[in-house]
Order: structure tokens, then sequence, then C-alpha cells
DNA sequence: TATGAATGAGGCTTCATTCAT
DNA sequence: GATGAATGAAGCCTCATTCAT
């Protein structure tokens, strides 16, 4: 019991904390500047004790992917108009870029590294696939009480979103800028709601 | 001159070349997986004979963001509306990424290290400098003709237009999607095509 | 007497089986590739168990070497002719080369290390000699009836006998043919079978 | 022409002198004590520059079984009955294994790995397949003229010689002992030629 | 210009061992 | 007795770079 309350979440800060130190080293010195040895010397550990969490550099970065692509819009809530949503979820994504700029820039980083590791893409590409999910109803959502600008197609919109944020994540600087002149082209901006 | 005639465009080719290798490696396996051995057999010399061309690593790869981000947009004819000047050019991008996707790839992975490394920004910048200057006048010359979209505001949309073209070269797959798609959402509808 | 009866043979039994299993690591991947963590996991416990039964490597290496000599001539019967107690006993050993040829790949391991090894050639030495005392006293008891080819001298034929045997295990599949031949060499041709 | 002479031979050297001191260390601490680090400190070299001669420790280990496993005796000469030539072909061997045991435990190690590595058994089973003959050449020659001890069969004693050999250098102190007795039950002891 | 030898720093990983629980 | 976390020494190998030729 009492190890069960002690070791057990020890374990699990211990393979996040050095996940979050991974990408806190990749965010600095990108994918090719990351060393095992760092990350370790970051959570204050001896370098090979990290194999103890994880086998191999591989796995470590797959648990960086896992950390890093944890679904934020769930918190986003489901109430309001398709256009409330739209603006909420692109207003939410600006702010977490001007506040965590790093940890996309890594997200560009694995996004990059998924185009040639199948097993990296296999992560990437789920989480990517709920967010697709979501946009997807929003815009679909909206498209009865024509929310959104003339001529928008739902599901090349998702596409169109997904790689303007991607995008704008690679300028920190301009993101809320970019998504804004994005956010106003999509919702029709005239009469009606 | 002497040696832009006998030793000097040798010289470059082979500089050239060796660039183009390591872009291709790039490409292949990632900064993170570039190596100089491997550049210097692609092209068939000794991988110590590489130092003779670029002193350091550092320095190919200042000549691959060169060769890489080489402007494009040159050969892009001056004529025709705004419109028309937009539609042409977003098309070229499409093109291009459908075609030559590996090369968006590495200036991906090279605007991901322009985010850490000055030297690199410095050539990254000077390029994507020109592009906005390229986009800035297309929409500023749209304006008065009401080319463009309601509410759309030229400076902030040339920043739109960059990260999303960016964005989209991640995924090479739907890329021509999204940036029709964008093209759709810039100009005008109404008022006949 | 209490731990004998309780947790005393079960510790023998742990020791036991981490040593055999560890015979057959080093059968399986030599010497230089035997892993204590390997040896562990073939009996089902952590690796750091295994401290608990053996304090180093060394030491079970050496309850190896106990059980790899571990005499195996007692069984035979003292009676009979000599040339009968070789022959039975010569039959015996190529029968057991050909059942278990790991177990003497592993003695063949441990006669090196021996060589290198002082602990470990106490050990090996010490069960040597015992069986070149069951090899000495056959060829002496035949040396009077004329059992044994013409020119063999006991203590020297003890040590070819060794040898030989010891040669073959290298070459299990011949070891048989090998015994038999030595088996011919030795034993008086002429005066009936 | 000058490099050739210089840079040819050192090169060899070179390769030459790791396989050497490779195999000293071998003798000295087993195959399982072999480092690199060794070697290359033996030879006076940077650890790592071993990787320009070997690319790996297995290579490295092939050229120590070319090396340990060179055909010796192609001196002996080929004239005299094959009782004198199997005479002086073990006491060759008797010989060397008393001027140089290190390298007959290196071969003996080298054998056992050849029971778990195909790659050391392809060198190893090569170089003894050219002694077999050797040896069985020299059997069958006498056989006619009854040089052999009764009932010798020629493939059967090939097989004996090698193994008592074998055998015999894994003690060699009493190598030479066991070496002898073995020509005396070959070699016909009574009457004829 | 080109090469191959050499270097040394450093990378990931392994492993026997120790220690607290 | 058993475990899992931790260590640190060490192992093989890689790689950018230098240097003599």
């Amino acid at each position: 019991m009492d190890s069960e309350r002690a070791g057990g979440p020890a374990v699990l800060d211990r393979r996040q904390s050095l996940a979050q130190a991974a990408l806190e080293k990749i965010a600095e010195k990108g994918l090719e500047g990351l060393r095992l040895r760092d990350v370790a010397a970051a959570v204050g550990i001896d370098h090979s004790t990290i194999h103890h969490y994880f086998a191999t550099k591989e796995d470590l970065l797959a648990a960086v992917a896992d950390l890093a692509t944890r679904p934020f819009w769930e918190s986003s809530p489901h109430d309001g108009t398709a256009r409330e949503r739209l603006e909420r979820h692109l207003d939410l994504l600006a702010a977490m870029i001007a506040s965590r700029p790093e940890l996309y820039a890594v997200l560009r980083e694995l996004d990059l590294r998924a185009g040639r590791d199948p097993k990296m893409a296999a992560i990437i590409d789920a989480r990517e696939d709920s967010w697709r999910k979501v946009l997807l109803d929003v815009f679909e959502e909206g498209m009865p009480s024509g929310a959104w600008a003339e001529g928008l197609e739902p599901s090349g919109t998702v596409e169109l979103t997904i790689a303007t944020v991607k995008g704008a994540s690679l300028r920190p600087k301009s993101a809320r800028r970019v998504i804004a002149q994005l956010a106003r082209l999509l919702i029709r901006s005239s009469s009606a709601s």
C-alpha cells in the first residue's frame, strides 16, 4: 500500500520529467542536439539510469511525442455556436503558441521526424487525427447556419487550419496575428450570425 | 579570372553538388542524420576532401540553406492583374511542393534551425523577406480593385500566406488542396470569377 | 537442521538452478556472452536477486565449474577386467558427449579459463586429478595381463586419454568415432578380440 | 612508387600487428577479456583508429583467426617415408605448442567460438580441412607399407590425431608427452619398417 | 586537389554491483 | 528473500576535423 502510493507515482513522475526534460532540450538544441546525458543531468540522475525508464533513445522520443501531443482541446467546452467554438479554439491555440513557443517548435520537429520515421508517424498521426475530428465537427456544424465564409468546404478547411497553425508556430512572434487573420477569413463577416 | 575559367567553375560545381547532396541527405535522414561522410560518398569523393570545399559542417549547412532558399519567384512574370499574379504564385508553390517535397522538408528543417542558430536565421530571414515583399506587393496592388475577400489586411495576409504554405509543406500530400483552399478564401468570390 | 528442512533445500535448489542456467548460457553464448541478467531471467528472478545467492559473478562461475565437473565416473562399476572397465568408461564418455555436447563445450571453456585464473584452476584441477586417478588405476591394473597395446605407458596414456577426450569434445559430431579409434589403439588387438 | 613502397606494407603491418596484439590479449585475458582499447594501446594508437583497419570487433577477430590458423605445415617437407613425415609433423606440433602455448590457447578459444559463430566456423573449418588433408595423405600413404599400428583406419585416425593435438594444447605442459604417446601408438612398433 | 591515417571527444548502451525498501 | 532504482565504469563505435603526403 505504502509502496504503491510512494513508488507508483514517483516512477511516473520520473518518466514524465525525463520526457519533459528531453522536450526542453529538443526545443533548445533541436533533435540533432539531443543528448541523453543532458536530459539525465537536467533531472539530476546518472545518464545510464535513463535506460531504466526508456530502453532506448527512440523510446524516450516516443514519450516526448506523447507528451507534446497530449490533447489540449479536451478542455475546450462543447457549448456555444460553431463560430464561437472555432474562435475559442483558435484563440486557445494562439495563446498556447505565445506562451509555450518551444513546445510548438518541438511539435514541428516531430512532424518532420514523422516524415521519415514510421513509429513517430504513428504517434503523431493518431493525435492529429483527433484534432482533425474536432475541427471537422466544428466546421460541419456551422455550415447550415451560414457561419462561414462563402465557398468554404469543411474538410478542406480543416486541412487549411491545421496547416496554418503549424506554419504559424514556426514563427511564434507573428503566430497570433496569423491565426487571427485566418479566423477573419473563415468566419462570414457580414450580415446574419 | 583565371581561376574562374580554369579551376573556378569546377570548384563551384563541386561545392554546388556537395550542397545538393547534403540537401538530399537532410531530406532523407533529417538534420540529425546528416553525416559529412555520406555527403562526400554521394558525390564520390573522400570524406576528408570535403573540407577543401567547406571548412566546417556549419559552412556546408549555410550552402545548403542558400541553395534551398534560392529565389524561385524571380521567374514569376510581373504582368497580369494582382489576382492573376497571386493565383500563379500559389499555383507555382503548390506545384513545387508536389514535385520536390524533400526540398520543402529541408526548408522547414532549416526554419527550425534558424530558431536557435542566428547564422542560419540570417540566411533564412533574408530570403524570406524577399518573398514577403513579393507577396506584399501583390496584396497591396489588389486592394484598390477589390480583388480580395472582405476585411483582408495586406501585411497580415502576407504572414498568413507564408505560414500556410509552410504548414502545408509539412504534409506534401495535401499541400495542393490546402493552398487551393487558401486561394479561394483570399480572393473575393462575388463579382464574377 | 531447521534451515535444511525449511529454507535450506530451497536455497540450494535456487543456487543449483542458477548455476545450471549459467551453464546453459555459457554453452549458448560463451563465457564472453554470459550475463547475470540472462541467468536471472532464465530462472525467473530479478537480476539483482541473484546476488543473494552469489555475491559475485565469479562466485557463480565457481558454482558452474563445480556443477560441470561433478564426477560422473563414480557410477562406473569397479568390477570387470581392466579392458572392460576402460571400454565402459570410454563408452560412457562418448555417450555423454553425444547427449550433452553443451556441457562439454562449457568444460572446455572452463579449461581455458583455468589457464589464466588460479581460482578456476583449483576447481578444475581437483576434479581432473580424480579422473586421472581413475584412469591410472585402470591402466595399471591391465598391465600385468597384457591388456594394452605394446609400448603403452600407464601414466602417459592417462594424459593421452584425457587430451583426446577433451579434444574430441570440441567436435561433438565426431567424438564417438575419435574415442572409438582411441580405444582400438589402446587395447591389444591380438590374443582373441 | 614511393608511396607504394612506404604506405602499402605499412598498412599491412598495422593490420597485422593489431591482429597480433589482439591474439596476445586473448591469450592473456580470454575472448571475454578482449578490449579494443587494450589492443590499440598495445600497438600505440588511439583506440578509435582501430576502426580504420577493422570496421568492427568481429572483423578484428576474423583477422586474429586468420593469423592464428595460418598454415604451419606448409613448411613440412613432403619427402621421406610416411612414418617419417608423421613423426616430423607431430614433432613440429609438439615443439610449437611448447614454444607458443598462448597461440594454441587462442586457437582453442576460437574453436569454441566457432561452435556458436558461423563466420568464425567458416574461417576455422577451412584451415582445419587443409590440415585434415595433410594428415589423410600421410596416413593413406603409409597403409600399404604397413607403417601403422594394426587396425588403424586412415580417416578415423586423422580425426583422432586432430582431437588429441587440440586436447593436448589445452595443457601445454604435458603436450609433448601426450603427442609422443600418440605417435608411439600410431606407428607399428615391431618388425618391418 | 585529393587522400588516408589519425585523433579525441563524445554518443548510446550494457552490466555488475549496491542500496533502500 | 526479493525488488527496482540507481550507479559508474566501461564498451564499441561514430564523426568532424586535422595533418602529412
